[in-house]
RNA sequence: GCGCCCUUAGCUCAGUCCGGUAGAGCAGCUGACUCUUAAUCAGCGGGCCGCAGGUUCGAUUCCUGCAGGGCGCACCA
């Protein structure tokens, strides 16, 4: 065991041994520290206070001392001074360590140096830490413990703290802006016998007691789908999905997704929804200007934003007509893209997130895509050829994907035993519930899916996805390494 | 999956180019100090230098493999 710890551990004993419980109990009474700040008053000097929290440092004077006392909404200086505590409490302050959760009562005044601080007339301790805290100064900056030990993280480095709690507002701010619009929010399987919504690959699980294999759900849309069938208007979900892909600084194998349906409405209203949304949730993070910066670079999120179609876009970003696959195609191979028996429409969609998306800093909103990449959206009425379907780019990322909802069952049918004759990938086999849900007559709608995590990522200038997701997916690590030949270790292992 | 880079004390980092068995600050311990602000001052402990091989009289340092991580590419949202 370390030095630390058992310096720690007598510490513990000795506390015990003063009556005290090192581990604390209930302690209701304390108020938020920020409050204790904002409620100090000249006027009303020594007026008591009490606080909870976790020593940040502590500085001793001899027979006083100053400890910086952290909560959630701030921190407070604590002054002790021997001769106004009660010798019993000065014993116990002198078993605290830096890390301790510790509560405070005492007349709240300003020191000479002009510090609130609160002058300690009773200590609790509510939990001794057995393990130091990271460097006071740096906090802890390896970006491989700052994941795995998010706590440490949270609770040393507060920007770290301050992009999650605005991660909570950006979610909550989403859910009243629809609740407030009359949706009402689902929960529909994360176990699905038959994955489908998306192409990714999933992940496999098993049912001992059924016995059948499970699929952890790469999109929600189907089941979403189904309540729209079943006469459930407008409907939202906030969850995660996972897909088994690579892992990147926009990939996290699971992540957040809102998927939204609207029955009667189309991508011309979900464009319209996203654009009302996100700038309703910009101002709440970036006060009211929607002219944000990510990455160092400057975006203008004021409304409204342009709308492009796939095809413009192809043309001023690659040169070419989407219509001549000749020449996309050559530029295809020219780009070294995989052809893989793969369509046309396809392979030109390579080039397209190849050439045109590295150019859409955004906010844009590319519509209309090639009905063929769409199997699950609604071909425009006079051109079966194009979807209405958009996505909407902010900094380079696929921020929102959105269409007019397939409802032809026929078509539909077709469209999902096409796709699963390209691409034998990710698609298990075909949900013949969901085309029989179609079946019954599903209202014309509008639906849409957008990131949450890339969300986050701008609206806090996060330039890893792994920066706004607490617990992100790392590799485990062993935590012994092994001794193979007995080395050392397991010293001397008898017979053989 | 591929390429480049990183891994030294609990934490933040030097040192490695040019091989000789490791340093600092913070944290810890002891002492001084009754308004400090990264408090200060004096002293003391603390290291499988990621792991395993190789070269060498000798490896934290050079070479190879492996592990974990970061970034980029690929896949994807």
């Amino acid at each position: 065991m370390d030095k630390q710890k058992s310096d720690r551990l007598i510490n513990l004993e000795a506390i015990k041994k003063l009556g005290w419980d090192p581990f604390g109990q209930r302690f209701a009474s304390a108020q938020p520290i920020k409050s204790v700040l904002t409620a100090y008053d000249p006027a009303q000097e020594g007026k008591p206070a009490t606080v909870a929290g976790r020593i940040m440092i502590i500085r001793q004077h001899g027979k006083t001392a100053f400890l910086d006392i952290k909560d959630w909404t701030g921190k407070v200086q604590v002054y002790i001074k021997k001769d106004k505590i009660s010798e019993p409490l000065f014993q116990l302050y002198e078993q605290l360590d830096m890390g301790d959760i510790i509560g405070v009562t005492g007349g709240v005044f300003k020191t000479k140096t002009g510090e609130i601080t609160i002058f300690a007339e009773q200590i609790t301790i509510l939990s001794k830490a057995l393990q130091p805290l990271p460097e006071k100064w740096h906090g802890l900056k390896d970006v491989e413990l700052r994941y795995r030990k998010r706590y440490l993280d949270l609770l040393t480095n507060e920007p770290v703290m301050d992009t999650f709690l605005k991660r909570v507002q950006i979610i909550g701010g989403i859910r009243s802006f629809l609740n407030n619009r009359g949706f009402i929010e689902v929960e529909t399987p994360m176990m699905q016998p038959i994955p489908g919504g998306a192409t990714a690959r999933p992940f496999i699980t098993h049912h001992n007691a059924l016995d059948m294999d499970l699929y952890l759900r790469v999109a929600p849309e189907l089941y979403l789908k189904r309540l729209l069938v079943g006469g459930m208007e407008k409907v939202y979900e906030i969850n995660r999905n996972f897909r088994n892909e690579g892992i990147s600084t926009h990939h996290n194998p699971e992540f957040t997704m809102l998927e939204l349906y609207q029955a009667y409405g189309d991508y011309q209203v979900m464009m319209d929804l996203t654009e009302a949304l996100i700038t309703t949730l910009v101002p709440m993070q970036s006060g009211s200007d929607l002219k944000i910066k990510y990455n160092e670079v400057d975006l203008n999120l004021n409304s409204p934003w342009p709308r492009k179609t796939y095809q413009e876009l192809f043309r001023q970003y690659v040169g070419l007509d989407w219509s001549d696959q000749n020449a996309v195609s050559k530029k295809a191979e020219s780009l070294q893209l995989d052809f893989k028996n793969k369509p046309y429409e396809t392979l030109a969609n390579d080039v397209f997130e190849k050439l045109v998306e590295p150019n859409l800093t955004g906010p844009i909103f590319v519509i209309d895509y090639p009905a063929a990449i769409c199997p699950l959206t609604k071909s425009k009425k006079d051109n079966p050829a194009v979807a209405e379907r958009f996505e909407l780019f902010i900094a380079q990322m696929e921020i929102a994907n959105a269409f007019t909802e397939l409802n032809d069952p026929v078509d539909q049918r077709r469209r999902l035993e096409q796709q699963l004759k390209n691409r034998a990938e990710g698609a298990v086999s075909l949900d013949e519930d969901f085309i029989t849900a179609l079946e019954h007559g599903m209202p014309p709608a509008g639906g849409l899916g957008i990131g949450i995590d890339r969300l986050v990522m701008i609206l806090t200038n996060s330039a890893s996805i792994r920066d706004v997701i607490l617990f992100p997916t790392l590799r485990e690590k062993s935590p012994v390494p092994p001794a193979p030949d007995g080395h050392r270790g397991s010293a001397e292992t008898k017979g053989g």
